[in-house]
DNA sequence: CAAACACATGAGCATGTATTCATATATCGG
DNA sequence: CCGATATATGAATACATGCTCATGTGTTTG
């Protein structure tokens, strides 16, 4: 079971995995650490708007920041979080077929 | 890579699971099919607001709903958002520590 | 058919949030 | 120290969203 304060918790995480662009920004720090400067050119956002999402990120400890000169290089410092993103993100590239409605079960 | 069109799509997926009464909806469907009257009770919830997000969710093919007679019951029928939750809840339960600073990496 | 039950839906409100613009902080080169 | 570069932060705003209340739809039973 999962408690309300697991769910809290959680789905705090999954809120944040739900901006398209945060998720992007994420995704992009999958395989090697990646600049403000660079994740924000690489994604076409303004740097203010990649430090604003970077900070809830920070805040929810998805990411990690760490500073080399003036740079600041993000990464994800959770094995699990970084697997499953790798996992889902490989699987929203395979087909599925649409069926939104409620079906009908077979009498008992 | 993630293009935006994928970011979008897997993102809307977080973002549902991103509101904790949603996922206590999904996580309870996860065992077994729920009824929307069982969901709602379980979860302390009002059955039109638990209907109001099993829409959301049944839209974004999370949950399928099944209609028995008088009750439709919910459960999941994507086993690889199954698998991933189930994952991810069994994660949840494990401490972890606290360090959202940025670190100062050691010079070249 | 009517009443009861289970669920779905629409409107409305209060709150949250993504984005932008302006400004501040930090680090390096000269 | 000064300017330039890189990142962070604060305020303001337009928009999205969770929730409730009222009502509608579908299904079984008398």
């Amino acid at each position: 079971m999962l408690t309300a304060d697991h769910a809290t918790e959680l789905g705090e995480m999954f809120r944040l995995l739900g901006d398209p662009n945060r998720l992007r920004i994420v995704a992009s720090c999958l395989s090697q650490p990646m600049s403000v400067g660079d994740i924000a050119d690489t994604l076409d956002l303004s740097p203010s708007l990649t430090s604003h999402h970077l900070r809830l990120l920070r805040s929810a400890r998805l990411l990690k920041g760490t500073r080399h000169g003036k740079q600041v290089f993000y990464d994800l410092p959770d094995c699990h979080v970084r697997q499953m993103l790798t996992n889902m993100i490989e699987h929203v590239t395979e087909p599925h077929d649409v069926d939104e409605a409620i079906t009908e079960g077979e009498d008992p």
